[in-house]
DNA sequence: GATCCCGAAAGATATAGACATAAAGCGTAA
DNA sequence: TTACGCTTTATGTCTATATCTTTCGGGATC
């Protein structure tokens, strides 16, 4: 095959990043690339596509292709599972079931969920270990409403999470990050002191419009989540 | 039109979330899909490839296409400028260069950013305010070895993030996020207690290879990251 | 029974050509 | 001057076809 589009975006590449297209600076119409590459113009489409997908190029029809004045930076994290997380690391993982409870949703969550008054939830603590020393404590709520299975279902072998992600795969989520002071109950079962300062991940999934579940991960002290881009 | 990419993409994905292609399953070659859908290969083609690229689905030569058994949960994350960030809260943005010094690379730093023995660095701290508060603390060093320009450069007005993705956009990074507890001098900048647990990024920024900077970002009090997926 | 090699299947990509769609910018009318 | 609408142009997408590449699985060989 002669010039792959790959060849193309990665000499379009090197252009911008020695200087030779300035951010800002406007690019040749698909038609003139396909014919200075001497390929089609298929094959130009895909890698300035996949460019400006990548946030280096911003196109737009008639006004044609520019390099992105502050290109977006960003990157693509994976959401793991405790338990390949912790094996991904070469350790034993271990689960254990501390509470379940089904409950009327509090006040706080309802909102968070966007429940309705007389809903019902799942409140489950969780705790996991990598090579026996506690790695995260999960504190979860669970919509029955929208998952009357889960009142059923025996979480003591098998953690919430994992069950989820068989029962309702294809869900949409929105993750928050920050970091918080670890309060008495959290110290004991990370096995840290009080007002330590752990890194905590919330998250919402909804499954068509329907919240299904709330989850406060909470982690042993320094952990970090690490992504490259 | 007749049948277009987004279409096919759209309707496989119903076809998944329902259960009608339960996680694991096989599914038809891409000829078989084309003719069902009517419309040309190419284009089941490009609804197959983004599925695949979301996680969705798996594809292997020869062995075919199936649904994954885990799907992949991945977020696009925004890695936004302080200033842009702050004024997207609908906040007043205010910079302050707190210290700005050339010296030679602690031992720690010199691992951290695989610097030679004798390689100097610019080592800056700065404040960013969001309506007069205290919200981000940095803490930066930059390589002068591979960026001579910064020590003549005066980081006054123009914070040094700014002054280098101007300078040297498009680098490769390696972000990780964690908690911190913060220390008298944090807590003075971040007008905190000491102790308070702080969400903190570190990133390390290579160009080409060569190391260019490593930077601490100390948030205030309660700040959170937040993304969807 | 284990190993290597080869054919075939399926995805990955290139091409040429056509039509669709958005929007920039100009010309005209109010 | 402003507002509206048309033309033009660059990107967006579809089609049909061909070739390349990876790899599964079977058959020959050791």
């Amino acid at each position: 095959m002669s010039v792959t589009y790959r060849e193309v975006k990665a000499d379009i590449l090197r252009q911008i990043t020695r200087g030779q297209l300035p951010p800002g600076s406007a690019m040749p119409n698909e038609v003139d690339l396909a014919a200075s590459y001497g390929c089609a113009r298929a094959t130009v489409n895909r890698a300035m596509r996949e460019l400006a997908d990548d946030g280096i190029i911003e196109r737009r029809r008639k006004a044609g292709t520019r390099v992105r004045q502050n290109p977006i930076r960003h990157v693509r994290m994976n959401i793991p599972i405790v338990g390949q997380e912790i094996e991904e690391l070469g350790a034993t993982y271990r689960y254990a079931l501390v509470q379940c409870k089904a409950e009327p949703a509090p006040n706080w969550l309802r909102a968070r969920m966007a429940l309705k008054r007389d809903d019902r939830v799942l409140h489950l603590t969780c705790m996991h270990y990598a090579d026996g020393a506690p790695y995260q404590h999960e504190d979860r709520w669970i919509n029955l409403s929208a998952l009357p299975d889960a009142e059923q279902h025996d979480f003591s072998d098998v953690g919430p999470n994992e069950w989820l992600v068989s029962t309702v795969p294809f869900t949409d989520a929105q993750i928050s990050f920050h970091a918080v002071a670890a309060d008495a109950t959290i110290a004991d079962y990370l096995d840290c002191t009080e007002g330590d300062a752990l890194f905590q991940t919330e998250r919402t999934t909804w499954l068509e419009g329907r919240t299904i579940t709330f989850v406060q991960l909470t982690y042993r002290r320094g952990h970090r989540v690490t992504m490259q881009y």
